[in-house]
Parts: structure tokens; sequence; C-alpha cells
DNA sequence: AATAAATGTTAGGAATCCTTACATTTATTT
DNA sequence: AAATAAATGTAAGGATTCCTAACATTTATT
């Protein structure tokens, strides 16, 4: 069974997350209404997160912390997912792309040095191995 | 945080248990019964299973396959808690101790060659690395 | 001051899990 | 073969956890 399988299966339950994030369910629901997560649903509609899940979440909260709002989050992950490290990924895209990058800039820069947080995979590894 | 605590935290539903080992609810609530596991509990009470947990019901049901029953596997994981390698754990113990030993080792003779179940530490890790 | 973003709080309902009790199946013993 | 024991199934009633939806609050931006 591949690594990367394994760390999608749907596992843990709201309640559980909660403590390993320290997020309140609300905070959670919310990042999941933004699309910055997508956790898995159990037959009767429950939420069921992934150890991928749970990074995110970590993650999320990471960048938060330093400043950055939901929209830039999704800009950082949307930018991994192309497998990019510059911090400009705007040509060929929709007409406020412009200002979503220099929105994005402007937080960043005023955060701190950005890229540390984004560049920890796994932070959940800080709970397993 | 060491690899013997997080093995060790409650994280998992009954639910996902079952997938997981493909036991029933009342398997599971029976070998607790019988002292094979000793899952944590929520707040309200309900059963909260660690990586640790999930193993022992794999090999529980592995040795269960091969013939082995309740109280047998029992013997195997206190002998291993022990520390011990051989098969016979029976000085220095309770009176019905050799008829509990003679019993294991008729099982375990019948069962196929043992050691092999026992001897598969982390069986979950066919899920998870 | 007004708006937007992020989070808190509450309510009502549904899903999951709990214990307990009794039934069934299978193996062992007499 | 009947009786006993071991392991599991099944069902009922109740408690816990989670769901969505709505409205309130806090904080930052404009």
């Amino acid at each position: 069974m591949g690594d990367q399988v394994r760390r999608n299966m749907p596992l843990f339950p709201m309640g559980i997350v909660m403590q390993l994030t320290e997020l309140s369910a609300r905070q959670i629901r919310y990042y999941e209404e933004n699309k910055l997560i997508t956790p898995a649903r159990s037959e009767g509609n429950r939420r069921l997160f992934s150890f991928n899940d749970v990074d995110r979440l970590l993650e999320i909260k990471s960048l938060l912390e330093r400043g950055v709002n939901l929209a830039g989050i999704r800009e950082v992950f949307e930018m991994r997912e192309r497998g990019m490290q510059t911090l400009h990924p705007y040509y060929r895209k929709e007409p406020t792309e412009a200002e979503l990058h220099n929105h994005l800039k402007k937080e960043l820069y005023q955060a701190g040095r950005y890229g540390k947080a984004s560049l920890i995979q796994g932070e959940l590894s800080r709970f397993f191995n």
C-alpha cells in the first residue's frame, strides 16, 4: 500500500482533530467551506480526516498566525500543487489574478519572511512517524 | 514526543477500527472484556483506540485464525510484556498455571508453527508508516 | 463608520457508540 | 449424544458526538 494512499485514508473524527490541531470545529468547518481542506465523509455524513488533512490544518493555523488570510493560504496551496517554487503564478489566469497576487505579496511581506511554514512538510510528524 | 507515546495516543473511533481490522464491534468489545486490549475513553465514554490497540487487534485476529483461543492470546501478550522468548513462563505463578501452559502448548502445536504471528510487530504498518 | 473576514454560540436533528440482555454457532467435555 | 463453554450475532434504549443553519461577536481593512 502506497504511502500516499495511507496518508489520505479517512481516519479521524472531528473531536480528535480538534485536539490534535487545537482548532475549534467552527474553524475547521470554515476552512473546508473555503476549499482549504476536503475531508472525506462517513456514510452518515460525518467528516473523516486523513493525516494529510491534519497536516494541512496545522499549516493553515501556522500561516494564519503569520497574518496570511485564507485567500493567501489557498494561493500557497495551489502554488504547491502546481509544483512551483516561485511566488509569481499569475500568468495564464483570470483578470483578478494581478490583484490577488499583489494582495498576497503584501501580506506575505508584512507577515515576516515567507516560505518557512509552507516548507514544513508534515507538521503532523511531530505527533507520528 | 516519543514514538511510544505517539503509538498510544487515543485517536480512532470504533467505526474506523472496525474497517481497519475487519472485526465486528461485538468482537472488539469482547476482546476488551477479556483484557486483551484497553482502549482509552472519551469524556462521554466512547472508546478511542490507539495505533497499538489496532495492532493488537490485528494480531488477535491472526492468532484466532490460527486456532489460538483468547486465553492463549492473553498468555502470548503477557509473555511478550515480560520480555521473554521462551514458550514456558510457568514458574512463579498460580496453581492453574501448569494446566494453562499445557493447554496453550497443545493449541499452539495444532495451530501450526507458532511464533510467526506474534513476531510480526506492527501489523498496522501495512497501512501506515 | 462601514464593510469584510474570521470565529463564537446556539438550536434542532441525525449518526455513532454505549451497555445490557438474550440468541446462535461452534468446539470441547462428559 | 447431551451438556457446557467460548465466541459471535442481534436488538433495544439511551447517551454522546457531529451535522447544518442561523445569528452574534470580534478584528481588521477600507
